[in-house]
Parts: structure tokens; sequence; C-alpha cells
DNA sequence: CAGGAAAAATGCGCGCACGCAAGTTTACGT
DNA sequence: ACGTAAACTTGCGTGCGCGCATTTTTCCTG
């Protein structure tokens, strides 16, 4: 899988982009998001503000990094844990509701400063599609057909679509009726409801197209 | 459906986009991406630079948006005219082949374009995220009972997901393209099967899911 | 254990995104 | 028809993203 050397170049690197991460979410919630600047995230990192910027690009995924490095890195496991026993479906819902639900302390109180401000918000549900390369790895581990590596791709991907709208839905209680479409006001608004119900309710409707793709790899 | 009068200042603001998107276009086009500013486009249009990105985020996004407007604004009218009579899954489909394959001459030279520069294709995956709120509201409209507003959300997320996982494959490998001295020094990009095949390849995993909810209406 | 190539960090500079506080235009009520 | 409020545009200033050229660090090979 991983290259058996972790490499020492490689160590530094990872050291240095989480010191960056911790820097970024301390200092934010410090002095709040608005009142720190990259300069000070490189100087607390110990780094140039130009080395900054090679490692993230903009100032707010910094910040979020911190909250959804520990998901994409855990999502594929979590998976994998559930074994062939249970239904794909099943195992990847279990998993997503998993990692967002059983999160630390500090990723808990870092959600609360990120829901305030609409730039972490956005900067947040973007990150959702950062898990979806380790997914497509594990659904693409259980379809071994030929086709299974598309399909896993497009199964990952409409499963991070998913999660997407599912924390759209759950950080959007303070909005008014200014949807895009035309008639879009179609009544229920009924929302808010927990966050790991949001998530299954949102992936069930993937469910049976997992469940074809699964069913194929048994014949 | 929309408002009766159209609204005067409406009119001059949609008038203002156009212009701006046709400008950046245009420049793009005839001095090549790199060597237009915003400060041009915006002269070009008649508006201050300041006025430009109260209506685009991204100098890319302005030349991109020219060439994907006309999808998301017909994607949905592709989907209601293939009638109840066929299957959602094969409405959805057959609407986006539509929509990304007959193009007018003007967006197939631009997307020549765009393919070659990596700024410009990830502003154009990105812009495939637009689709998702038409498609959210035809896809809404077969499907009428409670759950109907969350199912078809999630599955219009879906299928622009699995879109992009298309056009990703569709434009993959432009290795070695770097000649950017002389005008058309293209370098065409080599794709791995014709566009139509991409998508429907991609799309037809989610089938199994559009005909579980299309089902559960019926009854 | 050196020497040299590849990669990362840094300094510098330019153009852009965006907040703020005017000025200007459109829409609507009496 | 006129005045007022809301929305849109504009000038200005600041911090940021990133390309380019240079210096420093890391890794490999003879």
């Amino acid at each position: 899988m991983t290259s058996p050397p972790p490499g020492l170049r490689e160590r530094k690197k990872r050291a240095t982009r989480e010191a960056l991460r911790e820097a970024a979410l301390r200092l934010a919630v410090e002095h709040g998001p608005d009142r720190v600047r990259v300069e000070d995230i490189a100087e607390a990192a110990g780094v140039s503000p130009r080395t900054y910027n090679n490692y993230f690009a903009s100032r707010e995924q910094a910040i979020v990094s911190a909250v959804t490095a520990d998901r994409e890195a855990g999502i594929a496991a979590a998976v994998a844990a559930r074994g062939a026993g249970v239904r794909l479906a099943d195992a990847v819902t279990e998993a997503v509701v998993e990692q967002y639900t059983h999160t630390g302390e500090r990723a808990q109180r870092a959600l609360l400063l990120i829901t305030a401000r609409t730039a972490l918000r956005d900067a947040f549900l973007d990150a959702t599609a950062d898990i979806e390369p380790p997914l497509t790895e594990v659904i693409a581990d259980r379809l071994r057909d030929a086709a299974g590596a598309h399909t896993a791709r497009v199964l990952a991907a409409s499963a991070a679509a998913a999660v997407r709208v599912a924390l759209e839905g759950w950080l959007r209680p303070p909005e008014g009726a200014e949807a895009a479409g035309g008639l879009g006001a179609g009544g229920l608004v009924v929302t808010s409801g927990s966050l790991p119900d949001q998530l299954r309710e949102a992936l069930a409707p993937l469910a049976p197209a997992f469940d074809a793709a699964e069913r194929r790899t048994r014949r």
C-alpha cells in the first residue's frame, strides 16, 4: 500500500502540514477566524508565508483541514472494519455516520466556530469531497469485477455528494426562502434533524445503486 | 412559472452578466487565457473591475461560464422533454448526453481552449455542480411523494457528481503539453472513449437508485 | 563519504478577491 | 408626480494566491 520507508523527507512535510493545521485552528479559536492572517499562521508554524500556501490554497482551507483531516484519514478503515458480512450500502452509511459523530472534543468545538462564519462553512462543505478518494479505494476493494473501478468511482462520488447534501441541510436552519428555483417554496422545510439522521436519510436513496453493484460481483 | 414582469432591473443585470461572459470568452480566445486581465474584461463589458466580481468570483469562472451557462439553462427542459413515458434514469442520462454533445460551434472551440489550461479545466469541472439545482427541480417534479424532495436533491447531486467523474476521465491526460509559445500550438487531448460513452457509463451505476425512487411514487 | 541532482523553502512582485463607504439608479407607495 | 427606500455600481485600500528566480535542504550514487 504505502511506501515501506515512510521517507524522512515526507515526514517533515507531514509535520509541517500538521503544524500549520494546528496553528491555524488554535489562532482561529483564540482571536476569532477573521482576526488571523496567513502571516500569523505561518509564523506560528515556523515557516514563511510563501511556504504556507504550498500546503493550503486558502486561509479557510487550513483551519477546516484541522477538523476534516481525521475523517478523510479514517473513513476507509471505518468501511473496511465492517467486513464483507454486511451490506456495502450499510457499511458505507454507518462508516460515514461514525466518522461524523464520534468526533473529538476539539473537533466539536471547532465545528461550532466553523458554522458561524459563512466562508468557513463553505470551505467545510467543499472539504467533504476529500473523502472521495479513500472511499473509492475501499469500494473498489469490494467490487472486483471488470467495470468495478469505474463503478466504485461513481458510487464514491455520489456518496460524497450525498454527505454534502446532508451537511448542507444540517447547518442551514437560519435561512430565508431564497432558493434558486422559481416555485421552490414547496412547503416542508422540516430539516434540522440530528446529524446521524440527516446522513442516513441522504444516503438511503443510493442504497439500491450500491446493492446492484454489489450483487453483480457475486455471480 | 417565473415572475410575470421579468423586472426591468433584472434584465439589465442579465444583460451585464451576458456581456461579461461574452467579453471574457472573446478576449480569452483572442489573446490567450493568460493574457487577459479582469480589467480588460470589465472594460470590454463597460463596467468597472469592481463590478466584475459582483458577478463572478474568479477570472476563470467568467470564461467557463460562457460555455456552461447554456447547459445549466437547458438541462431541465431536456429532461422534461422526455416525458413520463420513459424511465427517469434514461431521461436524465439522455438529457445530459444531449446537453454535452449537441453543442454549438463556439462552445466546441472554447472547450478546446479550456482543456489546454489547468486552471480553466478545474473551473470547468467545478461548474458541473451548477446543473444540480435545475436537475433537482425536474427530478422532484417527477417524485411527488413526501420524501421526494430530499431524494431528488440527493439524486441530482449524485448525477452531477457522476457527470463530473465522466468529464474528469474524458480530459484526463494532457502530459507534455508545455508549448505555450505559439498560438494554437494545440496538442490534441487524447481522450479515452467518446464523451457520450463516458457519460452513459458514469451514470449507469446510478440507474437502480433512480428506478427505486421512481417505483416508490407509483404506489 | 563526498559530489551532484532533485525537491522544497524563500524572497519578490503582480494581479485579483473582497470589505467598506460613498454615489447613482430603479422601484414603489401616497 | 414626487419623494423615499432599496438595490446596484464605483473608488479605494488591504491581504492573499501564485508565478518566477534563487537559496537551502534532502536524497541517491559512485
